[in-house]
DNA sequence: TTTGCATAATTGTTTAAGCAATAATGTTAA
DNA sequence: TTAACATTATTGCTTAAACAATTATGCAAA
């Protein structure tokens, strides 16, 4: 993207309308989450989109996974383990580790979680051709390449 | 977007990557601002970005610009007025209403502040095609306008 | 005019992110 | 072994968003 300058601040108006964009979609998920009586957040969502492809996990792991900080996911633990959808369990080889692991509760959200969500994504994305949605994802991909060393 | 069931969780993916794009984008501006000895948060700086547009507006108006809701924008402009960005002046016509108005503090950020945007903006978007760019921003308006209802 | 409704802004409470600092444990090299 | 450093997780503090409830003011209809 040589050429920005030119363009003036249709660049902000962009960065503006990503978060707008962001900002809608993790709306629209919490509401969706709670009319179909999820009682987990967006945010701790992705935390359980991660144990649901792979459960039993250090917090660290967690972290670089969604990249959250460290005191950002010891929260949502927090949070998810007093809403009984997982559990910190001690590591006995490394006593510095919590291996965090679904409970019943936990594996049993994932069908129900995966539907609303689809079923949202179908709803934003409506009007969008396949091509274009791919290509948009590309062009997020490599904005968030260029920006991941600003996340650490 | 009729055939999004048989690609699984390609939404899914596209939903978090969303998310962690803003937050990149939002992370970067906000050091970007502090290394430009810029006292502003990407949030606080949409503000502003509106009122240097149009000064001496409602606050419901700078909520319908930002989409943000009232109590945030309430905080926002507290948190800017401590800083000596912007005042509230009360408006003799309607006496419900503050008028925010810039003060020169806030008037003499304005280049600075948009230099510093379109670099980080140029940063973001290094490697990517201007019809792509285009094409990415017209999907994004599209999911916008899509759940744009979930905002109200 | 007064009653009722609408609008502008605020405050309280919860969830969440970022940064800084700390505690506890593990690892490595003198 | 111990001293120095690294890693994992936590807590404290600030900014921010959402939602609910409240206050103050304006407007419109009985």
């Amino acid at each position: 993207m040589e050429n920005l300058e030119k363009r003036g601040d249709v660049g902000l108006v962009f960065s503006i309308m990503i978060g707008k964009v962001s900002m809608a979609i993790t709306r629209k998920l919490y509401r969706d989450f709670k009319s179909a009586e999820l009682e987990f957040t967006p945010e701790q969502w992705t935390v359980l989109y991660c144990l649901w492809e792979k459960d039993g996990v250090t917090q660290q792991e967690l972290c670089n996974k969604t990249f959250k900080d460290k005191p950002s996911m010891t929260r949502l633990i927090d949070n998810l383990e007093k809403q009984n959808y997982v559990v910190r369990i001690a590591d006995a080889a490394d006593r510095r580790t919590n291996m965090i692991h679904l409970t019943r509760l936990g594996k049993d959200s994932k069908d129900l979680a995966n539907e609303v969500v689809l079923k949202a994504m179908n709803e934003a994305f409506e009007g969008v051709s396949e091509k274009d949605y791919e290509l948009a994802r590309r062009v997020l991909d490599i904005v968030f390449e260029n920006l991941k060393v600003s996340l650490i």
